[in-house]
DNA sequence: ACCTATTTATAATG
DNA sequence: TCATTATAAATAGGT
């Protein structure tokens, strides 16, 4: 949006980063609100500069209640800085993490696909595959717990359909003692179970199991909780 | 932005406030990543829809990260550089750095498909998302590079083809000189062009260039690889 | 900080 | 939801 696509990379001139860290913050802080406003949606936002300068948005301009909603949501806070109490050369393990941290970076943002531009075809090829893999590990992972649920659910079903026999049994137990059998009683019990196995087959069908592609049925099925 | 002009206050069609936040809410998200990168700003954003259904953004994919440093702020000042010379300031450097590096290290072995077994329905999609879309800038930038090298070697090619033409003429000028012409010699120079042809381009072939995901790379290629 | 040429985001539509 | 398209908005590069 300007004059020149953008280099989705860091940039290297100070003034030219600043000067757009500027305009894209009031641009993020505005939509920020407008999705807030017009969708209803909480919003929290949080901006640190690279200077360390602080801005935020937040739906009625209350941080506190979105942090509550999102501890809330989050159920697990555990919080505890790390003891480090050796007196040693702290200089000297600062510089090495400083270190290990740039190229954990490094490597986090290729693999995010953010820093393509300087690596040679043959990085690429490695990356390529290193994510192919990937992705065939978390979508078998994926998979492995769709059909964890699928099982679970015809277990249930099977639970429900004996207990649906059950009780027309009962009821033909019932309809003996007090009227003579009769043929439509059968009739009639017979066809509550086929409506039963019906509806429930139906309703577990609904989700896409199938590999591969990201679609909508796995995220309607997600959606609520962890299946 | 779209074909009506956005009116600021909350959609009521319930249809449509969802369509809305839906894409809305990928665009800020979007926005969100991109000011984090290309300013080096630490960012957190969390969103929860109208029905309740959470998002959230985060530089390093570490949103506790920046709620800590949230807290730190707003309660203490947090201005500018942290004072590297006082004894006890390494301390909490050390601290940070330590748990941002835990973060990228965490990500980066989710990212590589290495830590799976943890991780929920929807956070398995989230990573499912993003490596899909990292394997598609990483092909795009593939095959950008391959375009490029390929119309590097039409040019070379080309001109070999001009620079051969040139010397079989000086050739047949010299033959003039010495020889009446024959046959011979244009079969021999007509060789000459077919192999340095061959070559370049089965050198160019190395590698896919025709992956996969036709339809959204396209229009990237044509930026800069022009063959 | 202001100005536009462009690129992006997205509202409407199918 | 998904894709497409026409338009409104955001913003990069200049001054």
């Amino acid at each position: 949006m300007g004059r020149g696509k953008v280099e989705l990379k860091r940039i290297e001139n100070k003034v030219n980063q600043q000067v757009t860290f500027s305009k894209r913050r009031s641009g993020l802080l505005k939509k920020a609100h407008e999705i807030s406003l017009l969708c209803d949606a909480d919003v929290g936002l949080m901006i640190f500069s690279n200077k360390g300068k602080f801005s935020e948005y937040a739906t009625d301009s209350c941080m506190e209640r979105i942090l509550d909603r999102y501890k809330r949501s989050s159920s697990v806070d555990e919080r505890e800085a790390p003891d480090l109490q050796s007196p040693g050369s702290w200089n000297v393990e600062l510089g090495k993490l400083k270190t290990r941290l740039e190229a954990l970076q490094k490597n986090n943002r290729n693999l995010s696909g953010d820093n393509l531009e300087c690596l040679s075809m043959k990085e690429l090829q490695n990356f390529e595959h290193q994510l192919d893999a990937s992705l065939k590990k978390l979508r078998s992972q994926k998979n492995h717990l769709m059909n964890e649920s699928i099982s679970m659910m015809h277990k249930k079903d099977k639970t429900l359909r004996e207990h649906n026999n059950l009780l027309s049994a009962k009821m033909k137990e019932k309809a003996k003692e007090s009227t003579p059998p009769f043929e439509t009683q059968n009739h009639y019990r017979n066809t509550l179970c086929l409506d039963s196995l019906n509806s429930s087959e139906s309703t577990e069908n609904e989700g896409d199991v199938g590999q591969s592609e990201p679609n909508h049925h796995i995220h309607m099925l997600g959606q609520n909780g962890q299946i």
